[in-house]
DNA sequence: CTGTTAGCGCCTTCAG
DNA sequence: CTGAAGGCGCTAACAG
């Protein structure tokens, strides 16, 4: 078991000196109350005499405040924001990182973190084990589609934003990138530039983005007064392999597209390792930037937008729940996207 | 100032609606102890009849126990380990902090995070703020090369373990990628190859992945019985636009090296492009593998890592030292390289 | 300016 | 099987 501290006779000016210091070790030493040291701390009026005896123990002693002590007496809970994403190895979760990170930093707070890999099921654990310790508030970028676990009420009063994902069922703030805008302006530009049959490539509509993104795919076209060609749509792939298949699939046709619309970066990725390989010149354009983008040797067109912004947002919003705007409405917050061409260039 | 608990009269099995309701707010409305709730918690003797009712007051109540107070009282840290990088943005970095979620995981432990954007002042305050915290033991990329700050003696005993920088001047667990290997294997393959004249474009030798990736260039020159040509050895760029200058500055020369070595992926990044705009057929071999890299269009060599596996063996090493190897003397250990081509195919 | 008392939420120890 | 007392480290609220 665990080394206890020695019992035997001590004098007051003895402190034990394997465990981790104690205010009260502080004070014995210092020839004080623990309650002089905690106002030392707090730069609370206390004689310059005996502050600099104060300061000199905490000094020797290598003391440092133990703030989970103190915010449990203080009835504050812990100064940490929960950060729940569903995959860190995504660049656009780990830049959502770190714009939360950066606005908490300002107010002090730190950001704990918790990685679902998209399973509901450690979602449910995560925010429960978050709660348990007392988190200010948290950040969730869902795994599933439903958020009844995610209610304040059921979270005990405690606030949440949702990003990148809308509420279901509940009312929280959130904040989403503009994917139904950010599509249709990709599409709107291959329409502009005269393609009249515009294959998509996108995930699954139970996505949201997949959703949204193919809203706007569609929404384009009926602005141009056009209508999609239903058998250019393909909205099954969700990776390179499945976006190289599906390209190919739509590349082989006859009639094959003039251009191609992409959802996500890797089935952009893979659209384009396929027309390579046929020589196509099919036109791509797609959601999500890429560094590198612009090494590619033939043009691109992609949605950008500020994935560290959507983190900076969303930690924005919980801190201002957390603060003054406590009783607001849940608000929503969008960030916007750009249209960016690469490649073929430098 | 925030409202206060309701203080009159309350009879046993009402409980004030808004805070987070407490043990004793559910042993009231049990009509049990605390320590009754205490128990069935922890899944101790209790008869199931009060189990029973205890548990229904937990559900009807929404309690959920505070691990704050319950570490606090059993004298543990906080069940939380740190996590201190100097930029989350980049992709090295997220995803080394999966690994360390993962292992963390897996053992109940929690991450924070903390970001110091490579500045050392910051890294103080973190690492202190951390302490305060009480988390149980972190991991430190470290921003400086001066390591004091870092010294369990100075952190009061709690374990720490450097990743991707060797210790300086401090004792303690480290984890490093094989730079030297890796940058000697790349640059013996351009040898091999029949290059006589590589080129070196590295980071700044403060760095510690500079010096050791030059130290692999050199080795490996010196493997083939060679000694590289010092003007063709630049020892400054940093960055993509230093680093196309840089390799502009090179490949201009009527004795232009036949190819280079880049000793991360964006200078990788800005020779690539000034190789391309110069339509010039040089070799090109780097440090850190990135995705997209084979649509290139021309071949390049690459030294991969498994960057989780750092945030894996780090976690994994801090966590021997939590529990068993707790007195064990500091061990390092190297994620090995290896060598992709990449680019030119599919 | 400084010390004492009490208690945040929980659990160990010791009585029933 | 259950409860009462005491305290983890810290700090309000009162004394003095």
């Amino acid at each position: 078991m665990a080394e206890k501290r020695a019992d035997f006779t001590e004098s007051a000016t003895t402190v034990p000196s394997n465990a981790t210091p104690t205010m009260r070790d502080v004070a014995a030493r210092a020839g004080v109350s623990a309650m002089t040291v905690s106002r030392v701390l707090k730069d609370e009026n206390v004689s310059s005499a005996t502050r600099e005896r104060v300061l000199a123990a905490v000094r020797e002693l290598g003391y440092r405040r133990n703030e989970v002590a103190r915010n449990l007496r203080l009835g504050r809970p812990s100064g940490m924001i929960g950060l729940v994403v569903t995959n860190l190895g995504n660049p656009f979760y780990s830049q959502l990182a770190l714009g939360a990170e950066q606005v908490a930093e300002q107010h002090g707070l730190r950001l704990v973190l918790g990685n679902t890999a998209g399973q509901v099921q450690r979602e449910h654990e995560l925010v429960d084990d978050l709660l348990s310790r007392r988190v200010d508030g948290m950040i969730v970028v869902p795994a599933g589609s439903r958020h009844q676990h995610l209610d304040p009420a059921v979270l005990g009063g405690i606030p949440i934003v949702l990003a990148a994902s809308p509420p279901a069922g509940i009312d929280v703030d959130t904040v989403l990138v503009d994917d139904f805008g950010g599509a249709r302006a990709a599409t709107a530009r291959l329409l502009a530039d005269g393609h009249r049959s515009v294959g998509f490539l996108g995930n699954p509509p139970t996505r949201y983005t997949g959703a949204e993104r193919f809203r706007g795919y569609w929404a384009a076209h009926e602005e141009a007064g056009l209508t999609p060609r239903e058998d250019l749509i393909r909205r099954g792939p969700d990776d390179i392999p499945s976006a190289v298949a599906a390209a190919r699939e739509l590349l082989d046709r006859a009639d094959a597209p003039t251009a191609l619309f992409c959802t996500n970066n890797r089935i952009t990725l893979g659209a384009y390792r396929e027309i390579r390989r046929l020589g196509a010149d099919t036109v791509l354009a797609g959601f999500d930037d890429f560094e590198l983008a612009d090494l590619l040797d033939r043009p691109i067109t992609v949605v950008s937008y500020d994935a560290r912004e959507v983190g900076r947002r969303a930690a924005t919003l919980l801190l201002d729940r957390l603060g003054p705007g406590a009783g607001q409405p849940a608000r929503r917050t969008m960030v916007p996207t750009t249209i960016v061409r690469r490649g073929a260039d430098s």
